[in-house]
DNA sequence: CGGGTCGTTGAGGGCTATCAACAAGTGTGG
DNA sequence: CCACACTTGTTGATAGCCCTCAACGACCCG
């Protein structure tokens, strides 16, 4: 009964790697529909199939919050179908977003460790989430240590994706990490269609701030001169990247000043 | 013979979840001198203890070269004793410290699933340096799973971490987030002295840049105000944190916009 | 004592946050 | 279906933080 339209997953595709997600801007469209979840891969099909019965399935609307900051975690999360954003507010009532999630990626994970959830959760589109008491997991993990094996490497992704935005953050301008976030969309979520590809959910400007620490305004002022120049369009809420090469090729214009022929790094080449 | 000084960690605490890391600014100065060495919390005392003693143990000086990014990761460490730094270096030439590791800390755990380093690590003090093969931890894996667990906590702590780093380096000046940065080393490293907390290894004005994201004059100076106001000195390269409280009392100074009066927030308090 | 690394300090200007007012889009109820 | 309220986005003006460039001083090590 609570197994439903996503028993079809149990012929997984053993041992996907997840992408290795690396810092520069390898443009491609996400392509599968059906999402590898990151928690079963590499498990003997029997057993996932078996530990995905056992998940709390249930459809969630956009804009429903999953959980929230400060709530003790009490299960482990995977998006089946849709999007989610992992948002932390700040004193004040700036906030940040300090993740898009994607169906097939673990979120909540603190569960694990009867912790806190740092951030909050909340839907961005209509979708499908499955969670699984912590304790269930644990009790997985202690009998197929490839289930721990899946949340490392989960965990170690997202760490790799922290460092390289906080890279950028201290190092790049807002126009290319503007450039760079939407191209992280794209690779994420986007969804080629006749006008370009479109990330199939909306996004504020203000999420783009949000997203790569700067504001509204700021933001609105460069995805306009994006937008007059036709590499970027809105169609109804949502981004359609209409010339993705033309957002990428930003990253390079301007940057990277010339590494110094200098031997030995001269002194304003480190900063 | 591999088996040395480090014996005597064999009665371990048990359990012990490490601190919650929060982003407040508990101002703590560390207090014990062996290290808890996360990897083996929790484990029964003959099997840490086994464990213990098939790492591969070794002296490193000052500024020795653990590891480099872009190599494979063979194995995952941990300090015995001494700091190590992580540093992700950048086109150009610049860099950033992401992280200070302490003794207990894992680090190098992309080796667990046969990536590469994706940052350089560098001894900042002489110290002492385990070393397990990924293989030989995931043997430990597959029959103590309390090990995985160990390994997860450690990598959600770093992304805790990561999370507070990102929100801070959008939303606050230079002056907080070095008044942070440096409360933080005084809670990870700082040892009580005469004259106030010593960070007991050199911390150049450039590293600090590197670590909030900065330029090392802007830091200089900053930090020159700070010693005019006798909050902070300095002893043969190293940081005395001589007033910790005044340095975290910078934290709250004219930040913190009073929380907008209004019950949704305004536009302008999101940003 | 000399070279090299590291730190200090000054001047200048670009980027972008901030403030503010208006426009456009979206959804709702009459 | 239109009008209205509300949210979201646009655009201008301004200020100021901090990066950049640059030169000099201090410290450390051989």
């Amino acid at each position: 009964m609570l197994l439903s339209a996503l028993s079809n997953v149990e012929p997984l595709p053993a041992v996907s790697e997840p992408p290795a997600s690396g810092g520069a801007a390898s443009v491609e469209v996400m392509a599968d529909d059906e999402p590898t979840i990151g928690l079963l891969a590499g498990l003997d099909p029997a057993v996932a199939a078996e530990l995905l019965e056992q998940a709390e399935r249930r459809v969630v609307r956009a804009d429903e919050v999953l959980f929230t900051a400060g709530q003790l975690a009490h299960s482990v999360h995977v998006l089946g179908a849709g999007a989610a954003k992992l948002v932390q507010a700040m004193p004040g009532g700036a906030q940040i977003i300090v993740k898009y999630v994607r169906p097939g990626e673990i979120f909540g994970s603190p569960a694990l460790l009867d912790r806190f959830y740092p951030t909050d959760a909340v839907a961005v589109t209509e979708g499908v989430e499955l969670r699984w008491s912590s304790q269930l997991v644990r009790t997985y993990i202690d009998r197929h240590p490839r289930v721990a094996f899946n949340v490392i490497g989960d965990l170690e992704a997202r760490l790799r994706e922290m460092e390289s935005r906080l890279r950028d953050l201290s190092k790049e301008p807002v126009e290319q990490r503007l450039a760079r976030a939407i191209l992280k969309l794209v690779e994420m979520f986007g969804r080629q269609t006749r006008e370009g590809v479109e990330i199939p959910f909306p996004v504020s400007r203000q999420d783009l701030a949000d997203l790569i620490g700067s504001t509204l305004p700021t933001v609105s002022r460069t995805v306009r001169a994006w937008e007059a120049q036709r590499q970027i369009r809105r169609s109804r809420r949502r981004l359609v990247i209409a010339d993705v090469e033309a957002v990428a090729r930003i990253l390079y214009q301007e940057n990277a000043r010339e590494p110094d022929h200098e031997r030995g790094r001269s002194r304003t080449a480190r900063q």
